[in-house]
Formats: structure tokens, sequence, C-alpha cells
DNA sequence: AATCGTTCCTGATAGC
DNA sequence: TGCTATCAGGAACGAT
């Protein structure tokens, strides 16, 4: 499930090695990952120049020349792998870009088929985003994120993974956070002191930054585009651990379901 | 304003 | 062994 540490990973891949490329082919092989008309989309992506590529929340947008944008969105299994034209390719692939003087490709491949990309004209950009996502949080400042908190009556785990209030989380480091802030995930987002919403902060900016530096974290799907590993699967400390003992006190780490989603936590560390 | 159920899809897992 | 049933998971959507 790549989140904001993963797709920054592969932003920053992607451009070492898309940057100023010129895209000379597209194949679809799978026409509902590309939320346009199909002609449209390959009139305008061939020829353009990758001049730019940006993150924002759990998005990625490839500036194009000739003014587009393209949008990706990974979902649960999305990936983007980087790879020689040799390379096998098999029935999860749904798209492949070439590029100019090139023997390399751009895959998009994902088992779930839930990710989708994109393409729309840069003037759309900013009414795209904000109308998905709200800030991203590598970009926000304690006093945003405590006044949030505080003026919303709202479950927290259930807040941090609202992609329109703030961008970029995901279950596995919401997960983490609440657990070294010590917060009940269960708790209300309008009655955690003070202290408690700077610690959960700078909690989050600690695990975003970690799991960026460690690659992000390989447990299901997640590659980056040289189909390395990520390592942060190694330091977790909640996420998946379910009847494990917690590495700070000893209980068995229990689970609940919030919005249908699982959240592991220490019941003697993080109490409501 | 917040929550809940449903949908998309398929590999993994459980149960028989 | 091989079958079927169930479930996870990000976010949009409609309903409450």
């Amino acid at each position: 499930m790549p989140e904001l540490p993963e797709v920054e990973n592969i932003v920053v891949d992607l451009r070492k090695r898309i940057l100023a490329k010129k895209i000379s082919k597209v194949h679809i092989r799978l026409s509902k990952i590309i939320k346009n008309k199909k002609s449209f989309f390959i009139n305008k992506v061939k020829d353009s120049k990758i001049v730019d590529i940006q993150r924002q929340g759990k998005f990625i947008i490839l500036y194009l020349s000739k003014d587009y944008c393209l949008v990706i969105h990974l979902k649960i299994s999305g990936q983007l792998l980087y790879l020689p034209s040799s390379h096998p390719l098999d029935k999860y692939t749904h798209l492949i870009f070439e590029f100019k003087n090139s023997n390399d490709q751009l895959r998009y491949r994902d088992v779930r088929q839930f990710g989708y990309m994109k393409l729309i004209n840069r003037s759309e950009l900013d009414d795209f985003l904000s109308s998905h996502i709200g800030p991203d949080y590598l970009s926000i400042s304690s006093q945003d994120f405590a006044k949030v908190l505080k003026s919303r009556k709202r479950i927290i785990k259930s807040l941090l993974l609202d992609q329109k209030i703030f961008s970029g989380l995901g279950n596995i480091y919401a997960t983490e956070a609440l657990f070294q802030a010590k917060i009940h995930p269960k708790a209300i987002s309008s009655v955690i002191k003070d202290v408690k919403i700077k610690k959960l902060y700078y909690a989050i900016q600690n695990v975003l930054r970690k799991a960026i530096h460690l690659g992000g974290s390989s447990i299901n799907d997640y590659l980056r585009p040289d189909t390395s590993k990520g390592r942060y699967q190694q330091v977790l400390k909640v996420y998946q651990r379910k009847g494990k003992r917690c590495r700070r006190c000893g209980a068995r780490i229990s689970n609940v379901k919030i919005n249908n989603r699982s959240s592991y936590f220490c019941p003697e560390c993080q109490r409501l």
C-alpha cells in the first residue's frame, strides 16, 4: 500500500530515470486504468517530454510538455517499474511507456486494478488536487495540525486517514504514529490534550521521514521502480503484530476495526 | 459534520 | 488434493 514515503521514493527514483525523456510510444493494455478517452490520452502523451515530477499526498504528478499533467494514484497495489523492454511482461502490467532513444520502459503494474491515471490540463491541476486532498503532511505546521484536531469531533485514526483533511498517511504510518505518541486509535480528536497533539504531530513527521529514509515499507506489493524493496517493514512497532508483545511494555498488541480498517495498538501504552 | 455501507478486483487464506 | 467462501484494502459515492 503505497503511502507518502513510498510515493516519495518512487518520485525521487523516477526523477533520476525519466526526467527530460521524450515519450515515444504508449501501450494501453487495460483501458479502465486511464480516466480519459483513450485516443485523447495517447495523442497528448505521445511525443511529449517529461519536464517535472512531483508528489502531493499519495498522488504522483508527471508534468509534460504541451501544458499537460499526468496525475497517477497507485491505490493499493499499483507499481511504476522502470525496466528494460526485454523484461518479461505479465498479465498485471496495464500500461507501458516507451522513450525516444531508449530500450527501457516505464510500466504501470497493478494486481488489484484500483489505481488510475488521468491526464489533465496544467491549469486544472490545482482544482483537481484541492478537490481530492488537503495539505500534505510534510508541509503543515504543528499549529495547523492542532487547530484541525481541536475543531473536529472525530475518531483520531479516521481523521488521520481522511485525505481531504491532510494527505499522505495510510494505515501503516497512521497506526505507527499513534503508537509512538501513545494515543488510542479511537480517541476523539477534539479532546486530545495539547501536549499529546504536539507529540502526535512529531510522531507523524518522525515516522514519515524515517520511512522515506528506509525506502518505504514492502509489506504486500510495494516495490521501487528498480524492483528493490523498502526496509521500513523491519522496524514496525505495532502494524500487523496482533497478539505479539509490545516492544515498549510487553503487553499483547490488540486489533480493532475502525471504518472497516484494522488498527493495531498496545492496550497498555495507548489508553483511551 | 460525521458515519456507514457499498463498490471496484484478485491473491491469500480458511474451512470443508 | 481440490473446491468454495471470505476477506483485505484507498477512496469515491450515496444515504442516513
